[in-house]
DNA sequence: CAGAGAAAAATTGTTTACAATCGGCCTGCC
DNA sequence: GGCAGGCCGATTGTAAACAATTTTTCTCTG
């Protein structure tokens, strides 16, 4: 029972994979790996993190893996339920449409920022990170493809200046990869190295007038290709599967969570 | 030592004041309780949170308030030095200009989709709430009338219908109080009731086109008032202080914090 | 008297053990 | 044969003791 490995990323990130003095790693590294398994849907939604195997996992105790369980729960990437268990989020459609409505308000405004701002050579850094995801769908490697694809938004976010947006973003990002997950098609998802190259251009061409309306145009375009028509609710998937489609019913006012 | 007993904040807040089983606070209502206490400017930037006191003052064990102080940490609420404690939260100048522009990123949104939303009775709660504020001004009650200011632009967010936008803004009012007490003049602060009537009025007339810049225009006159002249590091106070008010130094690039 | 250094006190970080709760399994009854 | 109810193992929640670090205070010296 104690044979579970899954959920290590060796997988190089952001940040510096900085250790504690006593070779253990830090909360805050825990915490990437594991948001890293999940933008590489190796964790999908809904997969139960149990202490123990988490603190084999990463060789460290079980009140510092719950301290990066409360962090990732901060985040919404994972669901504590009491007395049950640390789980992969699982966002409703509903939340999809909210993440993805909080993206289209945030991410213009940040392209218009890194315009201003990038230096040639954190263009040439999104180049060649554009060039990766096109390797990657080449190889058909789909998991450092859906990776690399929302790390461009990060990185976009990290020249345009502004950590507090740059975090909100990260968020976003990582929230999307479980929204992909979920609805997403699984065949052609997400191939969109072409349209972070037409953002790079507009980038390169300081070009602030269109770049808001082409990254409004990506982002709408990863909604559209999501199966977003169902009732937001999970509990209601039921209604949506056996009735007929009333995919406008009623008024889908302010909808609280289970937990 | 053990007499001090700041932090209790009676007021009552949005969310249902829940309590567990054992008569004990939750997690989260002592984090509410000391954003409510961040908000009204009785917990100051820079203040230690013992977490003896704490413990004392809410009446709950250690590891209960180490989560809260995660909690709030992860929040940017409170800074966490490793073996030195758990302190509320000291923005920087950059931070500050930071949280405005995503406030101005944000709440233009936030406002445009309250309007497609908000219902008449959500209407009179808005109304309600500027008479209270209104009220505190008048009574020259400063606690009530900060922590009411910043509650108005969270209920605006609650009735757009987003959670995650909400949260966000969340997020950035209480920063922002913790900023205003920073930076901002003590005396002329934020009597900003009568530019949350006019957003009201806006929304009364369902004036989707004029609301967003309205709501621009009232984020803006906040930053405005606030002493953000600086150079955004705290260490460069001294200077300011000091030597002549060489108010647009050589170029303010990014900065970086000091942790 | 000021300052450096060391011991002591206080505070934080971590581990350990214990208690409570939940899910699975088994038995017994309808 | 199916289902309700209770027991048992496993997992999570909590608290208390211990270790490590910092801060304070006291003392001794220049």
């Amino acid at each position: 029972m104690t044979k579970v490995r899954k959920a290590v990323s060796p997988a190089p990130t952001i940040s510096q994979l900085s250790r504690r003095r006593d070779d253990q790693l830090t909360e805050r590294d825990i915490a990437e790996r594991i948001i890293s398994a999940v933008m590489e849907h190796r964790l999908p939604a809904g997969t139960k993190l149990a202490e123990n195997v988490l603190c084999e996992t990463f060789g460290v105790s079980r009140a510092r893996i719950r301290r990066v369980l409360l962090i990732l729960a901060e985040r919404e990437i994972v669901e504590l339920h009491s007395n049950r268990g640390a789980f992969i989020a699982s966002p409703t459609r509903q939340d999809a449409r909210n993440v993805f409505q909080a993206r289209c308000t945030i991410e213009p405004t940040v392209i218009r920022s890194a315009i201003q701002r990038v230096s040639d050579t954190q263009i040439r850094l999104l180049r060649a990170q554009v060039e990766q995801e096109a390797a990657a769908a080449k190889a058909h490697n789909r998991h450092d493809m859906i990776r690399l694809s929302g790390l461009f938004h990060v990185m976009l976010a990290d020249f345009a200046g502004n950590p507090v947006l740059r975090r909100f973003v990260e968020d976003l990002v990582t929230r999307s990869s479980l929204i992909i997950g979920l609805f997403g098609s699984p065949h052609l998802s997400s191939c969109s190295e072409d349209e972070h190259r037409s953002l790079i251009d507009a980038i390169r061409r300081r070009d602030a007038d269109r770049a808001p309306g082409l990254m409004l145009d990506h982002l709408n375009r990863i909604e559209r290709e999501l199966e977003l028509s169902g009732s937001g609710d999970d509990a209601v998937d039921l209604r949506e599967v056996f009735g007929g489609r009333n995919t406008e019913p009623f008024s889908p006012t302010s909808s609280r969570r289970t937990s």
